[in-house]
DNA sequence: GTAATCGGTACCGATTTGGTACTGTTTTAC
DNA sequence: GTAAAACAGTACCAAATCGGTACCGATTAC
C-alpha cells in the first residue's frame, strides 16, 4: 500500500485546515474539534510539527499554533519528512553500510531512483494546493457525496475511522 | 518513511535478479541463494508474484519461475501493486464510504492527487531499468533521465503535477 | 510411482502504530 | 504575584501489522 502512518494523515489534515483558515490562530482543542479528530492525538501531532519548524507555537493562556510559513511554501514532502523522517521507501536508502546485502544486492543503488521519483512527486504538491477546494478534473472517481450531514458544528465527533 | 514492506523490497530484488538473468529458469531455492535471502520468504513471495501474473510458474520436478513479460513491460507500480495492493497512501483513497470523516475531511479529495502523483512516478520506472547496473547520472539529484538511453518510453515522468 | 517443485493456508513472535496519561514550563489575566 | 490556560516532553499500553516458519496438498518429470 505504500503506507504513510495515520499520524501523518492527521497531520496533513490539520495543516490543511490551518492553511484554509490562516486568518485566525488555533489551539489544540479547537483544531481537534473542527477536524473531528481526537484531542490528544492532535496535540501530539501539533507538538511534533512545531518542533520540526512547520508550525509556530505560542504558549500561555492565549497561546496556540499557526503556520510558520505561507502554505505555498510548504510541500507535502516537507510535511511527510517532518512527521515520518526522510522519504525513503526502504531501509537501505538512507545511510550507507546499514544493509547486510549491500555488497550483493543488485538493485540497491536503483532504489535511490525510486525514492527520488517519489520525493519529487511529493515536492511538487504544496499545502496551498491541498487546502483549495479541488482542481476538479483530477478527481476522477466521481464526485460522490456533495451535500453531507448538517452537523458541521463542533463537539469533536472523532469516530475512529477503522471500518 | 512512506514505507513499503520488506516483502515488497525482497520481491523487487528477486524480480530484478530474474530480469538480469532472463536466459535461465529459476526455482525458489536457487533464487534465494543468489539473492542472499531466506528461502521460505522467497518461496512465499514468488507464489504471490505468480498468482498476480507477474511470473509464470512451472510445477513438477524441473519446475520454477520465469518472468511473465519482458522487463521493459513491467513497471514498479505493477510490482508494488501486486505485492501490497493498490497504491494509495492513506486508507481513504480507495473505495468510497470507508472513511468516517469523508463528509468533513477537507483534504480527502486532494489525497487522490498525491497518490496519483506517486503512482505516476512509479509507473515511470521499469523493471528493465532496475536491473541495469546503474544509469550513473541518475543517482545524483538531477531530474531523472535527461535524454540518453531508451528515452521516450511511453510512460510518465516523475513529478507530473505542476512544479 | 517417486521425487521434486509449486500452491495454499495457518500460525507465531516481534515490532510498529495509535492512542493515553502524567508531569513540567511558559505566558496571560486578574 | 497567584492562578489558570496552553504548549513541551516523556513514558506507557493495547492492538494491529509484519516478518518469518511450518505443514500439507497438487502437479509434473523421469
Amino acid at each position: 500500500m505504500i503506507r504513510i502512518t495515520r499520524q501523518t494523515d492527521y497531520g496533513i489534515v490539520l495543516l490543511t485546515h490551518l492553511a484554509a483558515h490562516a486568518d485566525r490562530p488555533y489551539n489544540a482543542p479547537e483544531l481537534a474539534s473542527e477536524a473531528h479528530l481526537p484531542v490528544p492525538m492532535v496535540a501530539k501531532i501539533l507538538k511534533l510539527l512545531a518542533r520540526e519548524g512547520l508550525l509556530d507555537s505560542h504558549r500561555g493562556v492565549k497561546g496556540g499554533y499557526s503556520l510558520a510559513r505561507l502554505p505555498e511554501d510548504i510541500s507535502m514532502a516537507e510535511i511527510i519528512t517532518a512527521l515520518e523522517g526522510p522519504i525513503a521507501l526502504t531501509e537501505c536508502v538512507g545511510e550507507s553500510g546499514l544493509c547486510a546485502h549491500e555488497p550483493v544486492c543488485p538493485s540497491r543503488s536503483n532504489w535511490h531512483v525510486i525514492s527520488h521519483a517519489v520525493r519529487r512527486a511529493l515536492e511538487g504538491i504544496t499545502l496551498a494546493e491541498m487546502s483549495q477546494p479541488l482542481p476538479a478534473q483530477l478527481v476522477t472517481l466521481g464526485g460522490r457525496r456533495a451535500a453531507a450531514t448538517t452537523d458541521a458544528n463542533g463537539t469533536a465527533q472523532a469516530a475512529p475511522l477503522n471500518a
